[in-house]
DNA sequence: TTTAATTTTGCAAACGATTGCAAGAAATAG
DNA sequence: CTATTTCTTGCAATCGTTTGCAAAATTAAA
């Protein structure tokens, strides 16, 4: 199957008739080593076409130079841009990235977790699923003094840093936006409300209707997968509505931009009969017509954030680290036409 | 920093007065091993909190039980749905993915090629960067037997499989689509022809318009790097023509609708004015308004396949696969409203 | 020249599992 | 009761590097 076998620093040991030691320190250019017998290393090493075994290496010295990743779900520009910001940070690092997703299920996150902790990552960035209701799969990380950082879906008073936007004041923000421009029945799509990101967004949208004296019922809730379909049949149960509401919040813009589409498609006017509100900055939210107001998640920051911290962390957490428990990246609601209603 | 050291299966042993290849024969219920000393084994590994070490066992069988996936930039909806259909694949069959990024540059891929070599990946999944030339950097693993599967930005005549569609034909059949909506003037939107998805579209656009006898010239083609402002920047541009086009074939969909919406914007209607057509069916091509006539790229399976036909060759490829050197998965055009001219 | 200081190199033990081979124990046959 | 066969278990080498410590070689100091 694999041609011959590889080349290592024992042959270039046996060739050069010097010790093992001798070429490993050589090849690292360790000054112990004499200039001259470094240069016949090198040479020999390139001419055997040696190539260092990182695995071999890494097992010796107990690190495996590897990140493990574990989101939730690898789909759309969002989580793309995320996983962008660790790559970049981690590959200039030195360092690999295992990425894995649950799939938004806690058994597969579950498994995940163990598979990376067989598989001895130096550390953990995650991303819970929608069911994640205990860290119990997490434990044996902090345990063993495995950094773990939390990033997007995060446990509130977990131990590990997370990495978050405050989803809680932007939602506020957003809705009371919708409020402002005259909104009086606003609604709200949006996912399982045990993950932090949709419970805080949830929590922002009912503080802000309480604010301002905009009674809430429960037909005003409709929770869903995020999925296209989903959009859709959240856009035909408010076509079917008597009392249809003027204001839309949506957690996420690409679930906004294809329930906007459908409502559009039946002849309903946005902004004008019903103002509608995403979150993500999306480029679909740039795309659609109207323009989509929403919430800049910085996503790359977020994914960049997460890494530095890791591995600032593995590199002998500075004290400032060690404290931080929880870090927030500035974020902020940007208005577009598709709830502007006043000139 | 980490608490105390791990458990091996050496104090398993220990405990248990018993020999290091008993337990880790007992631990993989190996059938030498007598069905209670098995027993023993997983009750004192349970009660040790012992967690197998893959990283050492991959070590001493020369396998790392891991894939190595270069891509040309992490970005959007297109290259994280093929990322899912991989890692769902990679898995199921207990591979983890290490994934990076050349960002388009020849050097970078490079780089993460060899540090994918060095790091002993049992096998690597490529798409290529713009502005790659050769396969020098990929020569390696092809010596020493590790196979190498090519996806979406293929290199024609390489070594190893190719995972891809048939983009000549799309591009094809969708300008043709676009002359039979009556366009008789079909500018295209590209970006660097040096890699095979591009070239092969515009030869497919080419050849559609020699086959109707619609000229061509050079200004009827232009050249970006697909960001929201090149969309943007070819919108503008093509206001400013004194004779502009009737028709637009974008080569992919977020362009496209940047494109489309700018064009919208300053008072083209579409698809009246200018018939569009993007390529991926990317959500955003469902968003737009009017929808996106596009190509049906299947992205998830493009994944998927590359990772399951890598996977076969690893588990000793048979000599099916063996033979395979090029897998053209099913597209097809989707006719939607942007370039429905006619009643 | 001797001795001390410095520079280079090598020995050998890790790291944590796997595995071919052989030996001991138990079961079956003759 | 011995000879076989079948189960079970253990020995020891191996995977490719790293690294503490000691030894050898070279250079500098006296």
């Amino acid at each position: 199957m694999s041609g011959k076998k590889d080349i290592t620093i024992v042959d270039i040991a046996r060739e050069l008739n010097i010790s093992i030691s001798t070429v490993s320190r050589g090849l690292k250019d360790h000054p112990d080593i004499n200039k001259d017998t470094r240069q016949k290393i090198w040479n020999k090493a390139e001419q055997l076409g040696y190539t260092a075994n990182i695995f071999a290496s890494n097992f010796r010295k107990k690190k495996t130079n590897t990140l493990g990743v574990i989101i939730h779900r690898l789909h759309g520009y969002f989580i793309s841009s995320l996983l962008d910001g660790m790559e970049k940070v981690a590959n200039e690092a030195g360092y690999n990235l295992i990425i894995s997703q649950s799939r938004e299920s806690y058994h597969k996150e579950m498994a995940n977790a163990k598979t990376m902790l067989a598989n001895r990552v130096d550390g953990l960035l995650i991303s819970l699923a929608y069911d994640t209701e205990s860290l119990a799969h997490i434990e044996p990380f902090i345990n063993k003094g495995i950094p773990v950082i939390f990033f997007d879906r995060v446990f509130e008073n977990s131990q590990g840093v997370s990495v978050i936007i405050d989803n809680y004041k932007n939602a506020y923000d957003i809705t009371k936006h919708l409020i402002t421009e005259g909104c009086s029945k606003i609604m709200h799509i949006t996912a399982c409300l045990k993950r932090n990101v949709y419970a805080e967004r949830y929590r922002g949208y009912r503080r802000a209707l309480e604010d301002y004296n905009i009674p809430f019922s429960d037909d005003m809730l409709i929770l869903n997968d995020m999925n296209p379909q989903d959009g859709i049949a959240a856009a035909e149960k408010i076509l079917q509505m008597e009392n249809r509401p003027d204001g839309l919040f949506i957690a996420e813009d690409e679930n906004a931009a294809y329930c906007m589409h459908h409502l559009k498609q039946n002849g309903v006017r946005i902004p004008e009969d019903i103002a509608i509100a995403g979150f993500n900055n999306d480029p679909i939210s740039r795309t659609v017509d109207p323009n989509l107001t929403t919430v800049n998640y910085p996503a790359y920051d977020i994914g960049a954030v997460a890494a530095t911290s890791l591995i600032s962390q593995l590199n002998g957490a500075s004290s400032v680290v060690q404290v931080m428990n929880k870090i927030v990246l500035k974020s902020e609601v940007i208005i577009r036409e598709s709830s502007r209603r006043k000139k």
